[in-house]
Formats: structure tokens, C-alpha cells, sequence
DNA sequence: ACCTGAACACCGTTCAAGT
DNA sequence: ACCTGAACACCGTTCAAGT
């Protein structure tokens, strides 16, 4: 790639990032493209769908949901205590950005997507957490690791579009950690 | 309210519901008016926004709720069989009109929304189904009614968005029904 | 190879003119 | 009191002309 177009390309999704996070991932691109400064044919370029830009704007997110993981199963207290540690880090994560948890858990479990690299990354988060708690027996049976994160993730887009609060938000999760794990 | 006035009204709710239902509450309200045989103005005139529109067209699932509540209630089985039947039927219910999901359990608990009246109907369905299991003493403690009726609303929202069939939607409401009955 | 920006399309919304 | 439809605004998307 020429190096004015990589600069390009950076300038945008930059921009992207700070527009996505203050109004939304259906925020208008022509905006996005001014404040970058270029042309809204050079942004529909780079990325011909808005969910591409989306998805490059998400590295940002997918880059902390291991550690996130690894915070959630190092927590202290018994699997229900870690498993709603993951949880509610989970749903900060994806309402860290309006718009994001429908968007990504629409697409979970979908290859075709152009968000489908992202997804995975969340995916894999939470099954590191949930074979953790399988291994000492606390799952029950049954239980698939895909819906959850569908489950958490319907949480997060009513959470996200009703702005909810961690007192609404809480029990919700409370009930899912009680249907995943045993009595 | 003038004849003709009651009547362009009539047509545009009828219209708009067959509208919806195929093509989602984003469809194009011009092509609605069209179809209504108005114009533009006039449905503006009656339908201030969208979502006084969705009311109106609503008004065909909310006369069907509280005779699935019952249905549910009086279901063969134990109190998990009942509130399943009820989470199943709920989520058939908010599938019937595509974006209905979203947008209705995204309103839930809000008064000023245009659908509060329509989501007041489906809250209440919603509590008779779980009072009953709670007399039976079915039911955790702490549990709350408008917290259950966003969870399975999440559920069908998750599934009408990424267009989900029973084989997944199934074992989701089956994590929720154990985490809503106790052990 | 990449960028610009004018141009087009689509659709929500308003309002002056009509009945 | 209500309706029509032209007009405007906004924004996604394309593409001919330029560098």
C-alpha cells in the first residue's frame, strides 16, 4: 500500500473511533471523512461497508477481552463469583462503544460477516472462562458456550439501548450466571 | 374525527402492518403512504413518528399476549414446563413483526416512550405468568419481573436479528428458566 | 495507484395551496 | 378540518476527472 493511502486509511479509522464512540456506529460516514480530511470516495475505498470499518475500528475492543479472560478467571471467590466477574467485564466491553453489543452478537456465530474475525476473539474469550468452570464440574450439562455469549451479549444491547445501569444490569446477569451453572 | 379523516387512518395501519411484517418497522413510511393511497402529509399528520406507528400496528400482538400467558399457565408439567411454554410463546409473539423485538424490549420499563402503552400490556401478560410460579414458591428470590421480561426480550430480539431458529433459541430460554426457578 | 468532489438516489419531513 | 404533492434536507454511494 502507498504510504499516503496507509495514511489515509489511519487518519480515518482514528477519526472513526472518537465519532463511533461518541454517537454511535451509525454515526454519518461523510462526517468521518471531513474531520479525517479526505474524500468520501476515499473512505468508501478503504472500506466499502460500514461494518468494515467497524471492524477495524474494534481492534481497539478485541484487544482487551483476553485480559479481561484472564482477570474474570484469576478472581477471587467460587465460579459464580468468577463467572459474573466475566460477565458484567464482558458487557463494559461491548458498551464501551453505542451500537456495539447488537452488532456483535447479531454476528456471532456468522462466517460471513465482515465483523466475523472480531466475534471469534470474543468468542474464544468466553469459552477460556467457561472451560475453566466445566473442567471443576461447576457447568451444567448442556450448556453451549455460544449461546451464552449470545445471552450476555442480548444483555449488553438492551443495556446499551435502554442505557441501563449496573443496578438493572446486575440481576440480569445473576439470572444467566444461575442458568449456567449448577443448583 | 372527520369520516375520511378516521378512514385514511384505518387504511394507512392496515397497510403499514403488512408493510412491517415483511419488511421490518424500517421500512420506507413513503411506501406505505403510497400503498395507503395518501400522501406523505397525511400520514404524518397521524403518525407524528415511526413509533406511533408501530403502536397502532401493535395493537394486533398485544390482543394476543395475555391469551398466550394463559395458555402457558394452564400448560401440562411442572412450573419449568409453564415457563418455558410462556418464554416460547413470548418469543414467537415479538418474532411475528421483524425489529419488533428490539424496539419493544428496548422501550420496556420506559414511560415516555409511544409503545409504553403496548409494552405495559406485555410486562403485565409477563407477571401473571410469574406470579403464579411464585405462589407455587417456584421461583428464586430476588428475581425481578421487569429484569425476566428483558431477558427473554433480549432472546428474541438476539433471534429475529440473526435470524435464529428453535434449535438455538431453545436451549437459551432453557438457561433462563433455570436461572429464574430455584434449584 | 490513489484521491477529489460533483452528482445521483433515497427517504424523512415540512408547508403552501387546495378542497 | 383535512389532504395533496412539491420542495427541502440529509446522507449513502458512485464515478469521471485529476494527480
Amino acid at each position: 500500500m502507498r504510504a499516503d493511502a496507509q495514511r489515509n486509511r489511519d487518519r480515518i479509522v482514528e477519526v472513526a473511533r472518537g465519532v463511533f464512540k461518541e454517537k454511535g456506529y451509525d454515526a454519518p460516514l461523510d462526517e468521518i471523512a471531513r474531520l479525517a480530511g479526505v474524500g468520501p470516495g476515499t473512505l468508501y475505498r478503504h472500506f466499502p461497508a460500514r461494518e468494515n470499518l467497524i471492524d477495524a475500528v474494534q481492534q481497539e475492543l478485541a484487544d482487551r477481552v483476553n485480559s479481561m479472560a484472564d482477570k474474570a478467571i484469576a478472581h477471587e471467590g467460587g465460579p459464580r463469583e468468577r463467572l459474573l466477574a466475566w460477565f458484567e467485564q464482558y458487557v463494559e466491553l461491548l458498551t464501551a462503544h453505542p451500537g456495539a453489543a447488537a452488532r456483535v452478537t447479531t454476528a456471532m456465530g456468522d462466517e460471513a460477516s465482515p465483523i466475523a474475525s472480531k466475534c471469534k476473539i470474543y468468542a474464544g474469550a468466553n469459552t477460556r472462562v467457561l472451560a475453566e468452570l466445566r473442567a471443576e464440574g461447576a457447568m451444567r450439562d448442556g450448556v453451549d458456550d455460544l449461546q451464552v455469549v449470545r445471552l450476555v451479549g442480548g444483555v449488553a444491547a438492551i443495556a446499551d439501548q435502554s442505557r441501563l445501569g449496573p443496578e438493572a444490569i446486575g440481576p440480569m446477569l445473576e439470572v444467566l450466571a444461575d442458568g449456567v451453572l449448577k443448583g
